[in-house]
DNA sequence: ATACTCTTTCAGTTCCATTG
DNA sequence: CAATGGAACTGAAAGAGTAT
């Protein structure tokens, strides 16, 4: 049966001090070890090998041509190794990679789509596939890295992966601007209950927190809908008045809000990953750029 | 023959992975 | 967790080769 020989790594750096040497002492010195720990490992190079290596002369060894011809394949490999050693590079303009994020409707509006912007400024050839984030797998898609980044709140964060907040949001009442209701002036409890109401319902969502507080104060007439992103063009083209995270109406001049009459919690938007990619210089880069992006809108 | 330099060998020790 | 065994280390001493 035939032996697989194995070769010490260690007797590699040795060989490579002793051609560069070529004097068992000096080399000794090179690798800070004993003299005759350095014929030691000479010894075991000359067994490794199956060849004597190095012939003894009057002032040190000289190389036999197994040993020279060895002395450039052992600096590669000895280089190699090294290189597995170094802290990898990261450099966005050249990086090619593809990331996976799962976000509720409302982080793709707020949160991704900032983010999309920076990104093909910056790292052009990194390709983003997003999809809409389910919370009952977060944690095992971000295990087998069918995932990279979820963005959700909190609430919806597991405990054991990591998360980095992104910012706090709250709760707005929003209607068309030239709704009949803004005549009024102050908005009270009464006049908000007998408005029809909007809000965004489903598991995809950012938060069901709205409903529950129409729920507290009796309003169960309402229109419901799967996506958050729907609720400003709803509420542009009918009376709806629609219970929305700030964020999804601001700065949109044909629609007017004003603070729910009832305590609606807001919530934190959180990026959450696994330990997976945690010192993945790629991916700290990517967590920065999403928490400036969401500091510049 | 002697001194010098360098390599090799030996005995004891330490470290570390494996095993029960 | 202690016992065990192998690998590799160290310092000391011996051996080999060469110059004077």
């Amino acid at each position: 049966m035939q032996t697989i020989k194995t070769l010490d790594l260690n007797l590699l750096k040795a060989l490579n001090a002793l051609l560069d040497e070529r004097n068992v002492t000096r080399a000794a010195e090179k690798l800070s070890v004993s003299q005759p720990a350095m014929s030691g490992m000479l010894t075991r190079l000359r067994d490794s090998f199956n060849d004597p290596l190095f012939i003894r002369t009057q002032h040190g060894i000289l190389p036999a041509d197994r040993a020279l011809g060895l002395a450039i394949p052992v600096k590669q490999i000895l280089e190699q190794a090294q290189g597995l050693l170094a802290e990898p590079e990261f450099d966005p303009a050249s990086a090619e990679l593809k990331i996976n994020i799962a976000a509720s409707d409302y982080a793709m509006r707020t949160i991704v789509t900032p983010f999309l912007a920076a990104l093909h400024h910056q790292a052009p050839n990194i390709q983003v596939n997003i999809t809409l984030f389910n919370p009952r797998s977060i944690q095992e898609d971000l295990e087998r890295g069918t995932l990279d980044f979820v963005l959700t709140t909190s609430e919806q964060a597991p405990d054991n992966l990591h998360t980095r907040a992104l910012f706090d949001e709250h709760y707005v009442c929003a209607v068309r601007t030239d709704h009949p209701v803004l005549q009024h002036g102050q908005l009270d409890l009464a006049t908000f209950c007998a408005l029809q109401h909007v809000i965004a319902l489903s598991e995809h969502t950012i938060n069901n927190t709205p409903a529950r507080a129409l729920a507290d104060i009796g309003i169960n007439r309402r229109v419901s809908v799967q996506n958050a992103l729907a609720l400003p063009d709803i509420v542009r083209h009918s009376d709806l008045c629609a219970v929305t995270p700030y964020r999804l109406i601001a700065g949109q001049t044909d629609i007017s809000h004003f603070p729910p009459p009832v305590n609606i919690l807001g919530f934190t938007t959180t990026l959450v990953w696994h330990e997976r990619t945690q010192r993945n210089p790629a991916h700290q880069w990517l967590r920065d750029l999403i928490v400036q992006s969401c500091q510049q809108t």
